[in-house]
DNA sequence: CTCCAGGGGGCCA
DNA sequence: TGGCCCCATGGA
């Protein structure tokens, strides 16, 4: 599996090139990023994050202090805007009673996911977004399109794996390297951008056809 | 008009 | 656990 994996990193990198993530600049940008993309275009994201900055907010101590109706209003645009209020308001108030992102730093990655994912809204992928793009720790990130990926290559058959065993279908058979975690997650982003939107199969075109070798038909089934 | 987007929590069996 | 519903805006 491991050799697979390193193959499918290759082929991705190779094609597509350094994807530079997180996209935006700034821890707090990216932090914020994490919870606002929850099943939403990056797009949308992007607008709420200019209100934000616009208002000074992308602040973890100004976003503890602000309210959360008028912190609310400005993320409109993301949708779900009053329930990522009130995440972003819990998220906020646990970094800052952290001692703020330097002393996160100083955690592990076991606490620090622990830590994360005990504050409301804050699930597995966001948790790992914040660890792998704000706090530079190696894990793994992974998300729908890894899953669908992963599937029309044939590498998840039959079995309905959770987050954690498709985690660590990575972290074990790959070095931990933040530089790679970081482009292997953005690479399968961008694939699944490119070549396989929700309903089609994998074109022609797709980097990682020479694969299909390794699967079954359902690469040519969609 | 319908479908969907870089999820997550609550509820219920 | 696993399925289902809810959260909501904006683009295709």
């Amino acid at each position: 599996m491991g050799r697979i994996l390193e193959k499918i990193y290759f082929l991705l990198y190779n094609h597509f090139g350094s994807q530079h993530w997180w996209p935006g600049d700034g821890e707090v940008e990216i932090i914020v990023g994490a919870v606002l993309t929850q099943n939403t275009s990056w797009r949308n994201v992007e607008r709420a994050i200019a209100n934000l900055k616009d208002a000074g907010l992308v602040d973890i101590e100004a976003i503890n202090k602000v309210s959360e109706n008028e912190f609310a209003n400005l993320i409109k645009p993301s949708g779900f805007y009053r329930i990522k209020a009130q995440r972003l308001k819990e998220l906020a108030r646990y970094i800052v009673e952290s001692g703020g992102i330097s002393n996160l730093k100083s955690k592990s990655v076991e606490e620090l996911r622990r830590e994360l994912k005990s504050v409301k809204g804050i699930g597995d992928e966001t948790a790992d977004s914040i660890i792998l793009y704000a706090l530079e720790k190696p894990i793994f990130v992974v998300d729908s399109y890894t899953r669908r990926i992963l599937s029309r290559l044939g590498l998840l058959e039959g079995q309905d794996m959770s987050y954690s065993e498709v985690q660590e279908l990575f972290m074990k058979n790959l070095k931990h390297d933040v530089k790679m975690f970081n482009e292997f997650h953005a690479l399968f982003v961008k694939l699944a951008k490119t070549y396989c939107t929700k309903n089609a199969p994998l074109c022609v075109q797709c980097p990682l056809r020479l694969l299909c070798s390794f699967s079954s038909k359902r690469i040519l089934s969609g």
